[in-house]
RNA sequence: GGUGCUAUCGUCUAGUGGCCUAGGACAACGGCCUCUCACGCCGUAAACCCCGGUUCGAGUCCGGGUAGCACUACCA
């Protein structure tokens, strides 16, 4: 009998949605569409101190700037950025669940695999210094103020006076737990190291990750469970957990992805190694409105979110082949879980900048031009022609890894330079370079407006094509009758306009600045250098 | 400390017993192209953690070491 594939990503509202926890959601998102399966979203706020506003809807942008689909439980509504819950296994927030989670704590109870525990967390924290290696487990549960340890009468009396309580789950020794695991295949582990973890705190009447956890996916009917690695060593305590209920026979599958690494020496990949490093670890700018940080993203540092999706899918997956550059639907296509590495992977920022790079020159000028005009508008320059942004985007694109980048390849597009590179100088303007120019700007004088901007197509020895401009037949003959050399007229030329030795084919800059402007800026030239 | 997971170029990885004199990509380096800076193209350097075993044959299977990481909360 084969299970609809059901997954889930679900993540804590305590902050920005890291990357790592991005790259869950994706693989989680490309199993279930390949299955034709669902892929649910669902908030696990069992901890109330942790809880931080805009958290959530932070989550569900960061998705659906990625286009990572959500098929049930919360997301924007299309095209919006209002949360919308959809699906017939909600509620989809955990805290609204707690009814839920008391029957199935109750559940436990009754049926003797789990006690109510009143220890304090002080009690507990004595407990730890005092005896080394503290754990609360079958060696240890009949010394503590618990429901074990005391009669049904005290234990009533505690909750009726209002003590505070924990319901615990009470973990049978000597039992060697399997967990089949899609990745790593049979992962092994004894009851014993296993403690009697907290399944509920009456303190703020929720369940904890462990019970909700359980309770949620065995509702909602998931049938595998994708997650980080971290989760592993909890992995057994969850198999236990649906014994205890009666629900083995739907358990869901277990997949645990390898951890992302730190670029620079081992660990996990935290906020810190971002900001120290200089490159973001969260998918959009985030304003952390508990603690006034914030947190550079992605998106606001100019990258394209197909090349997030493309750098993210391949780090702890890769193909059979060869192959670099997957589209979103190829992924859905050729991804599996067995093609997981089993390895942390440590996060290569350069790697991502390349996939930037080439994602952008998919791009088409006219997007560009569009996506550019924030960086523009910071530079002073509004209202912009946009075919003519378009056209100087298309001759520097290749020379960027993002969208802002451009302003430095395109700046004298847009402003007159008003001070001349010194290296660039000491290099290429020659003692005759002001002669030069007097006579470059005159017989420049002579090309008619039209004859200006006029070039045809041509082939070169190797018989490819290649643009030929009018000018180049105007100036060539002209340096070589004067026996000047072409680098030494051209790249003065080209200090001129630019302001230095870079930039694009000179025609190209000259065709975009027209006849006036480049007269303009020459003679301009001439009188400050 | 305990338990678990993992181990191929600097990095991401291909490799599922002979196709491996270990392949690709990023980064590095060199060259070509060229009026400049880039892009691009071509090329160079660069790895099977160690020790045993199984086998005619091991990067690939097994065992043991070592190292790294994760977990070890009334956090997820």
């Amino acid at each position: 009998m084969e299970r609809r594939v059901r997954v889930r990503f679900a993540p804590s509202p305590t902050g920005a949605l890291h990357i790592g926890g991005v790259r869950t959601a994706l693989y989680n998102y490309l199993f279930a569409r390949q299955h034709g399966g669902d892929m649910l979203l669902r908030i696990e706020d069992t901890d109330s101190t942790r809880f931080v506003p805009g958290a959530e809807e932070y989550i569900l942008e960061a998705l659906d700037w990625l286009g990572i689909g959500i098929d049930e439980g919360l997301r924007l509504k299309k095209g919006t950025k209002e949360i919308e819950a959809v699906g017939a296994h909600g509620p989809y927030r955990q805290s609204e669940r707690r009814e839920i989670y008391h029957q199935y704590v109750k559940q436990l109870l009754d049926s003797g695999h789990a006690y109510i525990a009143f220890d304090t967390p002080a009690e507990l924290e004595a407990k730890r210094t005092e005896i080394p290696n503290f754990q609360y487990d079958a060696r240890t549960r009949m010394q503590m103020r618990n429901s074990l340890t005391m009669s049904q009468e005290e234990v009533d009396a505690l909750i009726a006076k209002g003590e505070q309580y924990v319901v615990r789950f009470k973990v049978e020794p000597d039992e060697d737990v399997h967990v089949h695991d899609l990745i790593r295949g049979e992962v092994v582990i004894n009851s014993n190291i296993l403690d009697d973890k907290v399944l509920y705190k009456s303190a703020d009447d929720l369940p904890t990750y462990h019970l909700a956890n359980i309770v949620d996916d065995h509702l909602m009917e998931v049938s595998h469970v994708i997650r980080g690695e971290e989760w592993l060593p909890s992995a057994p305590l969850h198999v236990l957990l649906y014994r205890a209920f009666g629900w083995q026979d739907t358990m869901p599958e277990f997949a645990h992805l390898p951890l992302l690494l730190k670029p620079d020496g081992n660990g996990k990949l935290s906020k810190r190694d971002g900001d120290r490093l200089g490159f973001p670890v969260f998918p959009l700018e985030f304003h952390n409105q508990k603690d006034g940080s914030v947190s550079s993203g992605y998106r606001e540092s100019g990258y394209l979110p197909e090349a997030v999706i493309n750098f993210l899918a391949l780090l702890g997956w890769h193909g059979s082949g060869d192959q670099e550059m997957y589209t979103m639907d190829e992924l859905i296509k050729y991804f599996s879980l067995d093609r997981v590495s089993k390895s942390g992977a440590k996060f290569d920022y350069e790697k991502g900048k390349w996939f930037n790079h080439q994602y952008l020159q998919l791009r088409s000028n006219e997007e560009l031009a569009e996506m550019f005009l924030p960086t523009l508008k910071e530079q002073g320059i509004e209202c912009p022609d946009m075919a003519m942004v378009a056209k100087v985007i298309g001759l520097t694109k290749d020379r960027v890894n993002f969208v802002p980048e451009l302003w430095e390849q395109t700046n004298f597009f847009f402003v007159a330079p008003t001070e001349y590179d010194e290296k660039s100088l000491k290099k290429r303007w020659k003692e005759d370079s002001p002669k030069h120019m007097q006579e470059l700007i005159a017989l420049l004088e002579t090309v008619s407006e039209e004859e200006w901007h006029s070039c045809r197509e041509e082939k070169n020895e190797n018989s490819e094509t290649v643009i030929r401009w009018h000018l180049d037949d105007v100036v060539m003959p002209w340096i070589a009758e004067k026996e000047y050399g072409v680098g030494i007229v051209m790249n003065a030329f080209r200090i001129c306009l630019v302001g230095a030795a870079r930039g694009p084919h000179i025609w190209n800059i000259t065709d975009v600045l027209g006849k006036e402007e480049t007269l303009k800026r020459v003679r301009e030239a001439l009188s400050r250098i």
